[in-house]
DNA sequence: GTATCGCATATTGTATCCAATGTACAAGGG
DNA sequence: CCCTTGTACATTGGATACAATATGCGATAC
């Protein structure tokens, strides 16, 4: 028998896919800060009832991302310059460690896989795939760590200021920077030296946070 | 007019009054791991239809203390020795550097309150209520902290341990050791070393770390 | 003119109902 | 006897229907 065999149990709910939607495009940037989610225009845009949406809008204010208020409705949050500040410090706190911890575990095929990335977000031509492509290089160095939860909050800290990010990336000599220091902590991975590629990690996100907060009175504004 | 107001806005929802029952009982043990959730028993007990006690689950599998299976319900979720000594590890990291930024902050006030707080989680001669106690004296520590998302983190973080504390708290000489542990720490702070204070609020997260794993295959079992 | 009230409309929160799927157990065939 | 299959029941996912609340606008009183 010759069947493409797939794990029907594991096919997304509808609240499942809205939630993945609806996360990206707010992360993304593509729903700008303070814009109302209605339940009925989702629920249309998806060609299902509310009751799916309410389930993914209560998963997405249950990670920061809106905010609800009773017979209101919900929000895109944003932050401020503090709260930026803020985590970008946790970031700075939590992903050099991830990194120590997952150097000495990185195999040869995540060390590919690593180099490959990081050529593609230096060599990419297309300011708008940037943010991705630097949020995938940083994932690969991560891969193989055995931290499962604290690579979980690291995540849901990126989701927060990603798209932050993607404008920072877009203004300045923000990525010229962004490709020689990625190029840096890479090249101290590959030797596995876990403790140089975190602090060089460390100081590559505190660097971000300190030309974000540069710009961020434009970006808030 | 002599009225007691309230803002009315703020009054609950269903779901999120049924969330916050099920966490505080998923986080202090009150039931057990692997129980199914089942939602009509849920509704029935809150009274209510379905849809809030979804909603509910939802954020609580956000949180990831439970974990649903398309058709097949939800179940309280555990951890393995290596998870929780993993965020043992993650709060050893964060709750250090909460701390250490709370302590300049700290007012006479919350001073005050801490000492009451430390002599609450001393003096109590009720098991059960101890891990509670133990808990409301970080947190007070913490209070004067501007790192809103970090203590946000820490706070989930804690959630995921909560109930094996509870029940190290229970066995052996793990009570004495925090009492006098707790006793340090809060000296540091009130005498202004933050950096003291973090080091030995870091040392107290990584012994009670040992402790908990040198009993987990009994919690386990 | 302005401030307040009342109503129509929009939107959310929840209940009820139906469809889809998992589970347990009994019946039947080898 | 064991294995498969069919079927009834339990449970979840989602749609529809209704109730509660917010919002905007026009009418009215001053």
């Amino acid at each position: 028998m010759k069947v493409d065999f797939v794990d029907i149990s594991k096919t997304s709910s509808a609240s499942k896919i809205i939630f993945s939607a609806l996360r990206k495009a707010i992360i993304e940037g593509d729903i700008a800060v303070g814009t109302p989610l209605r339940q009925d225009e989702i629920a249309r845009s998806f060609q299902t009832s509310r009751i799916p949406v309410r389930e993914a809008l209560s998963r997405l204010e249950e990670q920061g991302l809106i905010k609800t208020h009773r017979f209101k409705g919900a929000v895109v949050v944003g932050l401020s310059a503090d709260e930026a500040s803020e985590i970008f410090d946790l970031r700075a706190l939590l992903e050099p460690e991830i990194l120590r911890g997952a150097v000495p575990q990185m195999t040869d095929a995540t060390k590919q896989t690593a180099i490959i990335r990081c050529n593609d977000f230096s060599n990419s031509s297309d300011p708008l795939a940037w943010g991705g492509l630097n949020r995938i290089f940083h994932d690969t160095l991560y891969a193989d760590s055995s931290q499962t939860f604290t690579r979980e909050v690291a995540d849901k800290a990126m989701d927060r200021v990603d798209r932050y990010i993607r404008a920072v990336l877009l203004e300045g000599n923000g990525m010229q920077r962004a490709k020689s220091e990625h190029l840096a902590i890479l090249e101290a991975c590959l030797s596995g030296n876990a403790d140089l590629a975190a602090d060089l990690l460390r100081e590559h996100i505190l660097g971000a946070k300190k030309t974000l907060l540069a710009s961020f009175p434009t970006l808030s504004k």
